[in-house]
DNA sequence: GAATATCATCATGTATGCAAGATGGTATTC
DNA sequence: GAATACCATCTTGCATACATGATGATATTC
């Protein structure tokens, strides 16, 4: 699970950040959700200072809005951004998949081989479990080819994707997709063919971004259709 | 001059933020000083609570450290980290530089032609002027492709790299260069030749950075040797 | 004189207090 | 009954108070 790191020597405020962040992508906290900070603190057992540092850190990364003097808010989906971050995201790992490909050394794809490369029949099949070997896949192509700040900056927009992907993953061909591409992504590092890795490493994440935004839609169809009926008081 | 966002209605932690920030890049605050948070609230009239606020926002975004109940510290020079940052931005701006030669319609560029597309004769010859321009310069490219994500990014690796970048204009010739370069890009642009804008783009950055790298190992070797007697009693 | 132990001072991390203003419900008016 | 005015409540932004522990100067010991 991806949950806090040691939970020794943390702040309350770096806690209460982490928490927050959580609840963000358990859904606990919905996009669009309003709540005041001392909700928060009394939720978390801290007090409003730590609780302020965390939700200014959390609005400067886009997570939460705050309304002057009317409580924080969830920011709403807003599917332009996400469009815009998985073309930053795209950008990113093509460039870092070059970068792998063109390496001096073999760059350390181990963990990545021994996850993804591996015969069909000993395959993961959960949902949730591919999901986030899949992010870990992608983190892991950027932090290998060595420049950290790249990583920094992707690891964030992984964050800001990351409310938003999981729903890729509630379906079986699309988990099956995800083996396939991947295997086949590495087997091209691996012989590094910079080209075909980048278009191929666009087309996986473009399929994604597209499943995404199908189901996407799909459900808020569905949800529109089940709560049309507000009040039948 | 790039000064302060309008001041009215800003809360108290953007103001002292967006002043530290200043000092840090204007040299008052130099890599590795260190100060408490009473200092700089009183420096800014301001008491401690925006004043962490604002430093926790500095140490997210990579400028300054906290050192556990001994101070802050300004970020101390890192040339390591400066290489990935400039490769980072390199990859952002071929991107960008790509996208607005394939772009739909005409990319809105004519800030930048009315700067650098000049008769010799018209053409700035102030330092800091040339340096501000420069930074508006790629700045704008970024922004102009149509990714805000992107343009954020983008601008704060350039805040990063501002503290270096303005060594590169303290020399007759590299304005003259820097004029050269941007105007061949621009051309290069305007013909939608993605392949050579993203080459040429490239050289220019890595250009700029070799000398900034030369001329900063220069002045440390000076300021070594200069100070190299500590205490003379 | 050099090294170590001690202690007052100071720094951050956290909690709490306070003021200006936004909000939502209620009473009032037409 | 609908719209408006009013008021108590609540929320953030900022200031201040306090506790723990890091630091550096001083005293002590060999």
């Amino acid at each position: 699970m991806l949950v806090n790191q040691k939970a020794e020597r943390m702040s309350l405020t770096e806690r209460v950040y982490g928490a927050l962040k959580q609840e963000i992508f358990d859904f606990a906290l919905l996009p669009g959700d309003r709540f005041t900070e001392k909700e928060v603190a009394e939720r978390m057992s801290a007090s409003r200072t730590p609780v302020r540092e965390a939700l200014t850190l959390l609005q400067r990364e886009g997570f939460v809005d705050v309304l002057f003097r009317a409580g924080w808010q969830v920011k709403p989906f807003d599917f332009h951004k996400f469009d815009q971050l998985y073309e930053l995201r795209i950008i990113l790992e093509q460039a870092a998949v070059r970068k792998l490909c063109e390496m001096d050394g073999k760059p350390d794809l181990d963990a990545l081989k021994n996850f993804w490369l591996v015969a069909a029949s000993d395959r993961q099949d959960d949902g949730p479990t591919v999901r986030e070997a899949d992010e870990r896949f992608h983190i892991h192509l950027v932090e290998a080819c060595g420049n950290e700040e790249m990583a920094r900056v992707h690891h964030n927009i992984t964050e800001r994707l990351r409310i938003i992907r999981r729903i890729d993953f509630t379906q079986r061909p699309r988990i099956e997709a995800t083996y396939q591409e991947h295997a086949k992504i590495l087997r091209t590092i691996i012989k590094r063919r910079a080209e075909q890795a980048q278009l191929l490493l666009k087309s996986h994440i473009e399929e994604s971004q597209a499943e995404v935004r199908k189901i996407t839609l799909h459900m808020l169809h569905e949800a529109r259709q089940t709560q049309s009926p507000p009040r039948s008081a």
